[in-house]
DNA sequence: GAGTGGTCTAGACCACCCC
DNA sequence: GGGTGGTCTAGACCACTCC
C-alpha cells in the first residue's frame, strides 16, 4: 500500500490513503485512527513521517487529535465550502456550473491612487484595466474589474482572457500564487450594474474586492466584483 | 535567547522570536532568514525543531520557502484581516471598538427544521433562541439570532449573555471550539431589521450565517446575523 | 561544488488520559 | 500502568539553485 521506492513522498502517500478511507466511509466520523506508532510499525516507517501525514490532515480538518487519547475522524459538514483561493472559473466549476465571459473593455491605463496602493506601484506604471461580465451557465453572475501591472504580465491578450488567468500565471509564466485578501461588502446596484447584470434598481449585490499576491508577496492583481445577490453567496471555513 | 529548560516548547520560542524580529523590522520583507542549519547550530537545537517553528510561520504567511534557495520574509499586507474564527465581541475588539448587546428575546423553543439540520438534533430537543442587537461603540451594528441546543449548554442565563459565549464554552465548560463555516449573502433590510438597526427601507445588509463546531465535530451553534452594510465589511485571507 | 530546503530514520522522554 | 499524542535529537540522503 505504501511504496517506499516511489518518488512520491511517503507522508503524502499515507495522507492520501487515510483521506480516501475517510471519504469512502471505511473510517467513520468519530472513529479513532490507528495510533501513530501502529501506522509506523505497520508500514515500517518512522513515526515522524506518520506525524507529518496526520498533521496535514489535522490542518485540513479531516481529523483531530486528543492529547493522551488518540486521533479521530472529524464529523462531516453539511455544505463543503470552497477550499483556498480560486478564480471565478474554478469557483463556478466547483459549483457545477460553466463559466464564460463577456468582455466590456480591455485597456491599458495610468492607474488611479487606489490601484497604485493595492499593486504597490507608482502612477507612471501602466496597468491593465479589464472589465468583464462573468456568466455562469450563460446567465450574468457578476460584473468584474481587474487591475494588473503590465510589467508583471506583459502579454495579456483578449484571447488569453478566455482561459483562467491563474492557470496562465502559474503554468505558463511559472509564477507561484500565494494568497489573497478579500473584502466583502453588501450594497445595492448602480446604473452600470443594472445594465450589465440585468437586474432591477435597488437590487442587492455582494461586493468583493480581492487583492492577490504571489508567494514572494508581490501584488499580482486587484479585482473588484459585484455579484448578483440572488445567484451568489460566499462560503468559507475558519479555524478557531 | 532560547531557554531549553523552559516548559515552553523550543519550537514555539523560536517561532515567537522570529515573528518578533519581523514585526519589529529587524527582518524586512524580502530578507532571507538564516538557514535552518544555521538556526540549529546557533541555538544548539535539532534542525527538525527549527523546521517545526518555520513551518508554522509559513502556514501563517509570515515567511515563504524557496526550494534550494532559502526562506524569505513575506511582504506586508495593507489591511490585516481577522485571523481565525472569532465571536462578535472579539471581532469588534480587533477593530478597536467596544461591543455591547441589547437583548430582544431569549427563550427555549422546539426547533424548526432548518435548525435541527444545522445542529444535528431532532425536533424534540429543546433549543435556545437568542435574538440580540449587537452594538459597536453604542451604535447598532447587527441583528443576530443564535440557536444552541439546551443539552449542550444547560445553564445559559441573561447574565451570561453579557460576556463572550465562546469564552464561557472554552474556559468554563472546557469544550474546545474547532471551526466554523460561514455563508455570506447580500440582501436588503426587512421590517424587523429596519426597526432594530435603525436604517431606512431598501438599505443593504450583509447576511452571515455561521455554523460553529466543536473540535470533535459536534455542532455548537447556528447564528444568523444581519450587519449594517454602511458600518461593516468582512475581510478574510485565503491561501492558494 | 557548496548551500538550501524536502524527506526520512530510530530512537528518546514528557504529559496526559483511561483503566 | 499502559497507551496516546507532543516534543526533541543527531544524524542521513535527495533535488534544487546559484556560482
Amino acid at each position: 500500500m505504501i511504496d517506499k521506492n516511489s518518488p512520491i513522498p511517503i507522508y503524502y502517500q499515507l495522507e492520501e490513503k487515510i483521506k480516501t478511507q475517510i471519504d469512502q466511509g471505511e473510517l467513520q466520523p468519530g472513529d479513532m485512527l490507528p495510533s501513530e506508532r501502529e501506522y509506523a510499525s505497520q508500514y515500517a516507517i518512522s513515526r515522524m513521517t506518520v506525524r507529518q501525514a496526520i498533521t496535514k490532515l489535522v490542518n485540513d480538518g479531516y481529523v483531530y487529535r486528543k492529547k493522551g487519547t488518540g486521533t479521530f475522524v472529524s464529523a462531516k459538514k453539511i455544505d463543503q465550502p470552497l477550499q483556498g483561493l480560486t478564480s471565478f472559473t474554478e469557483d463556478m466549476k466547483a459549483r457545477g456550473m460553466v463559466a464564460t465571459n463577456r468582455l466590456i473593455h480591455f485597456k491599458v491605463i495610468s492607474p488611479p491612487l487606489s490601484v497604485t496602493k493595492a499593486l504597490n506601484i507608482d502612477s507612471s506604471t501602466p496597468v491593465y484595466e479589464i472589465q468583464r461580465v462573468r456568466l455562469a451557465d450563460g446567465l450574468p453572475m457578476a460584473l468584474e474589474t481587474t487591475y494588473i501591472s503590465k510589467h508583471l504580465i506583459p502579454n495579456i491578450t483578449e484571447k488569453l482572457l478566455e482561459q483562467s488567468l491563474y492557470d496562465y500565471v502559474e503554468n505558463s509564466l511559472g509564477k507561484e500564487i500565494g494568497e489573497g485578501t478579500q473584502i466583502i461588502e453588501s450594497s445595492t446596484v448602480n446604473q452600470n450594474e443594472i445594465t450589465h447584470l440585468n437586474v432591477k434598481k435597488g437590487s442587492p449585490v455582494l461586493l468583493i474586492e480581492r487583492h492577490t499576491y504571489l508567494k514572494d508577496g508581490t501584488p499580482l492583481e486587484l479585482v473588484k466584483s459585484s455579484y448578483r445577490a440572488d445567484r451568489y453567496r460566499f462560503m468559507i471555513n475558519m479555524q478557531r
